[in-house]
DNA sequence: CGACAGGTTGACCGTTATCAAAGATCGTGG
DNA sequence: CCACGATCTTTGATAACGGTCAACCTGTCG
C-alpha cells in the first residue's frame, strides 16, 4: 500500500494550470483581471470573465457554445488581500472559481481554534459544500492576496448540471479527490506524530511541485501548523530536528532541500 | 456560530431510514435479505434486490420505470461478519449500497494505525471515492455483522448519471455532507483536546438518536477511540471524568445518560 | 461455571503545547 | 536606498496531556 501519487501539498494544481501565471503570486500584482478579457474591477464586481471558465477542469471539456452559455451567467468579483469571501454560518448561493490569486479555506472548531483546510489556486473552486446542501457555509474563505473570482449562482449551476451531466461527473470527481484528501488528512492528524505529519507533508510538496529535491513551502509556519494540527514552534523544532538528522536542509524558511527521502519516510 | 444541527455520530441515517429495521442491528439476525424480494444468498451473491434500491436517498425520487431499469443492473452480495468488502489498493468498479447490516469504513495511515472513518447503515453507500476517480480504494470496508449489499458497476452508474442528472445531484449532496463531516472531523482532531472530542461526540449521538437524554454508543471503546483519534484507555478515563463532573452517567459501557448538556459543551 | 473479549484503572514518561523572549525578514515610507 | 516597524521564525524552559504497558475487573456466551 505505497501510494505516493495523489497528494496535494495544499499547493497542487500543477496539473490544472500548467503555466497559468508565471509571475510569483505575491501581493498587489498589478491591475486586477490581468489576463481576463474585461477589466475595470476593483470596486466590487466586474463583468464576466471568459478565461476563468474556459480553463477550469470542471468546464474545460465543453464546447464553445456551451462555454459561452455558462460564461454569460457568470459574475466576477475582486477581493483585496485579507477580505473574507464567505464565512461560516453565511448562506450560500454561489460557486466561486478562482481566476487569480490565492484563497485560504479554514474552519474554526468549537473551541475557536482555526484549522486550515486548503489553499485555492487559480482554477480551483469552492463554495460547493453549502451549494449542494442548500445550507450555510461551514468554513471561511479569505483572500490571501488580491484575488479575482468568477461566481456562478446555484440555480444556474443546477440548470447546467441537468443540461450537461458531464459537468456533474467532473464535479463528482473533484469531490472524490477532496474527500480523499480530507479523510487522509483526518487519519494522519488522528494517528501520526507531528514529526511524521511534517515529513509526509514535505514529501507531498516535493511530488507536487516537481522541482526536484528543492521545495518551496506555500505558506507560513503558522498556516502550516494550522494545517497539520500543531503549533508554529513545534514546526520549527521538528524541521530543525529533521535537518540535524540530515534528512533535509533549510535554505530559507520557505525553501527546503530534501536530502534523504527514505529517511523522511520512516520519520 | 453555534451549529448543533448537522452531525452524525457515525450512526446517523435516522433521516434516511425512518423505520427501516426495527430489530436491533446485532449479529446473525437470521436469514439474509430479510426484507428483500429474492432470497437465497449466502454462498456469494444473490440476484437483484428491489427494496434496497427503491429506498436509498440517491434513487428514491425516481419513478418506477427508472427504478426498474436501475434494479435490473444491480447485483446483490452477502458478506459474513468480519469479511472485507474491499480494501485499500484494490481497484474499484462498483458502488456498494448497504441493504442490511453494518459496514466499518476505515483507513490505515502510513504508520499502519487504523482510523475509523464511518459506519454504514442500511441505505448508506460507499465505494464512490474510487469510482469517480477511476482509481483504487484508499480505505477498507469490513462487514461488522452479516450484511447484504447491492452493487452497481461503474459503467452502469455513469450511464444513469448521464441519463438522469438528478441522481448526480443527490450524490453531490451526499458527498457534500460527507465532505463536511470529514472536514469537521479533521478540524476537531487537529484542534480539540480528547475530552472535548468525546463530549462533542456524545452530543452528536444525542441529537441523532433522538432518544432523549439517553444514548447508546454504536461501537466498542476501541472503535470509538479509533474514530476520535485516541486510545480505548483514554476514552475510559475521560468518560469517568465526565461522570465525576456530573455531566453524564454511564449506565452500561454502551448506554450513557446525558445529565448536563451545557457542561459537556464547554468540556 | 469458566473462558474470552471488552472495559477499567494505575504508574510512568514521552511528545508536544505554552509562555516568553530574542532574532530574522519583509514591506513601507521617509 | 536605508531605516523602521510589523510580522514571522527560532529557541528555551516548563508542564500537562495523553499514550503505553500491565494488571485487574466485568459481562456475555457457550
Amino acid at each position: 500500500m505505497t501510494k505516493r501519487r495523489d497528494n496535494h501539498c495544499l499547493d497542487s494544481k500543477k496539473q490544472h494550470q500548467p503555466d497559468l501565471h508565471n509571475q510569483p503570486h505575491d501581493k498587489h500584482e498589478q491591475a486586477c483581471c490581468s489576463d481576463i478579457n474585461e477589466c475595470s474591477c476593483h470596486g466590487e464586481t466586474c463583468i464576466h470573465s471568459k478565461a476563468c471558465i474556459t480553463r477550469v477542469p470542471i468546464f474545460n471539456h465543453l464546447d464553445d457554445e456551451q462555454l459561452d452559455e455558462i460564461i454569460s451567467t457568470t459574475r466576477t468579483a475582486h477581493f483585496k488581500k485579507g477580505d473574507i469571501i464567505y464565512h461560516a454560518g453565511q448562506e450560500s448561493d454561489s460557486l466561486y472559481i478562482v481566476s487569480k490569486g490565492r484563497i485560504r479555506i479554514y474552519r474554526l472548531s468549537e473551541s475557536g481554534r482555526e484549522q486550515l483546510l486548503r489553499i485555492l489556486q487559480p482554477g480551483d473552486f469552492t463554495g460547493e459544500l453549502a451549494l449542494f446542501r442548500r445550507s450555510v457555509h461551514e468554513s471561511f474563505a479569505e483572500a490571501m492576496v488580491d484575488t479575482d473570482v468568477c461566481m456562478i449562482v446555484r440555480d444556474d449551476l443546477e440548470k447546467f448540471l441537468m443540461q450537461y451531466p458531464t459537468i456533474a461527473l467532473r464535479i463528482l470527481n473533484e469531490f472524490s479527490n477532496r474527500l480523499d484528501e480530507s479523510e487522509k488528512q483526518a487519519a494522519r492528524v488522528a494517528t501520526e506524530r507531528v514529526e511524521t505529519r511534517i515529513a509526509l507533508y514535505l514529501l507531498e510538496c516535493m511530488e507536487n511541485q516537481g522541482t526536484g529535491m528543492e521545495i518551496t513551502l506555500p505558506m507560513t509556519r503558522k498556516d502550516l501548523a494550522s494545517y497539520l494540527g500543531t503549533t508554529p514552534e513545534t514546526i520549527s523544532r521538528k524541521l530543525a530536528e529533521l535537518e540535524t538528522l540530515g534528512y533535509i536542509r533549510q535554505m530559507t524558511s520557505r525553501k527546503i532541500q530534501i536530502l534523504d527521502m527514505d529517511g523522511l519516510m520512516i520519520s
